[in-house]
DNA sequence: CGTTACATGTTGACACCGTCAACACTCGGT
DNA sequence: ACCGAGTGTTGACGGTGTCAACATGTAACG
């Protein structure tokens, strides 16, 4: 009874819960993101939380998701943002480094966040299943716009098999680097200098038949 | 004293401490490694820990550290493997390959030790200072394998600055995705193809002159 | 309208964790 | 022989996730 709220029941506590984890995510490590502190910002005793989820990795696991929604909602904004009134090779190239970009200033902007997504322990086992036909999330994005690549001549097509898997390895990688790597402490403008660096080195890698 | 060891005091906790611990690590992530039950094991009593570590933290900055030493290992010594009566460029793409397949290998081979070596909070400040250097560790060899890669013409030597952070972070996005990531799954043989496409889009994307 | 079933929130307990303070033992130098 | 520093132990504290038992509000059905 040491809730300042007007009813017992709270309404609708699961979203309540959600949010304030998800405030709470956004400024510590997913670790420590912690059911009673959580329960305790909405006004509602621990173990409240029990009535909504599983267990604490339940709760984590919406988070991951939403983190990933975030993350591919980000991409998508950055993508929109590439005008079109340019040749179509040019207009690939740049959704392509763009939702790239979108991807790595998400890792640094919100570093917890984007570890969130990526802890395999809270995200589903059907994030992107194997080398998944799934062509939503940013794994989708990615697929797009290599297709979109293919299309206009960047890449052949027989390089097209497994693309998607070396630009999100580099990428991801060159994210991860910046998040909880060697590279954190590497000043924006450089590390946009080496983020095209990756850039070229992709696109032109793309181009050679492979051997 | 319930210690079944000979004498009150052990002679060297801190290096047993560190083993159990490693071993520990070794099948459970970071997170689980736990200084009671590291003492548990070891058989003396937990607080014993805190004459030789000030923290748990340095515990497992002590593992974090020698999880760098044992994949640096890992990848020299699959260096070593490469055999030197063949032509130099070839002998240099050799052992390109072969210290990325290592690090790639110990990932999956070892993916809660692979994590420790990464994670930020375990790792001094000092792994690689911004873009260090540092000639020793993982960096240190890749930096080595792509200066044989210039010296024997495999890369132009205007495309030197900053090809190390290239391809470490699309080795290393590529690890990440096998042990944490959406790559978890992937059966051996596929991921190994998909790593040689990954090798040769460096390749070939490091020869292309920076536009 | 009244009662009963169910969903939801609470309380209290348990085992585990990291950490601190106080105590106990051992050994090396005097 | 003794003392002090170094090392290991005990016990406590607050924190955590989780379970079981309980309380309360809501809705459905007579």
């Amino acid at each position: 009874m040491s809730a300042d709220r007007a009813t017992y029941h709270h309404g609708n506590l699961r979203s309540a819960l959600i949010d304030a984890a998800w405030e709470m995510a956004r400024s510590s490590a997913p670790e420590k993101v912690t059911l009673r502190e959580v329960a305790r910002r909405v006004g509602v005793s621990h173990n409240a939380a029990y009535r909504h989820f599983a267990d604490r990795q339940e709760l984590m696991r919406s988070l991951a998701d939403r983190a990933v929604e975030e993350l591919t909602a980000r991409m998508q904004a950055r993508n929109a943002t590439v005008s079109d009134d340019r040749e179509p090779a040019e207009i690939a190239r740049a959704r392509f480094k763009e939702t790239a970009r979108a991807y790595v200033a998400f890792a640094t902007d919100e570093p917890h966040l984007f570890q969130m997504a990526f802890h395999l322990e809270f995200s589903g086992p059907d994030v992107v299943p194997v080398i998944s036909e799934r062509r939503d999330g940013p794994y989708g994005i990615l697929n797009d716009v290599l297709d979109e690549m293919v299309a206009v001549g960047e890449i052949p097509a027989e390089r097209r098999l497994g693309a998607e898997v070396v630009c999100w390895a580099a990428v991801h990688g060159f994210a991860e680097l910046c998040t909880k790597g060697p590279l954190g402490r590497l000043p924006a403008p450089e590390r946009e200098a080496t983020l095209d660096l990756l850039f070229h080195t992709l696109q032109q890698g793309l181009k050679a038949p492979v051997g």
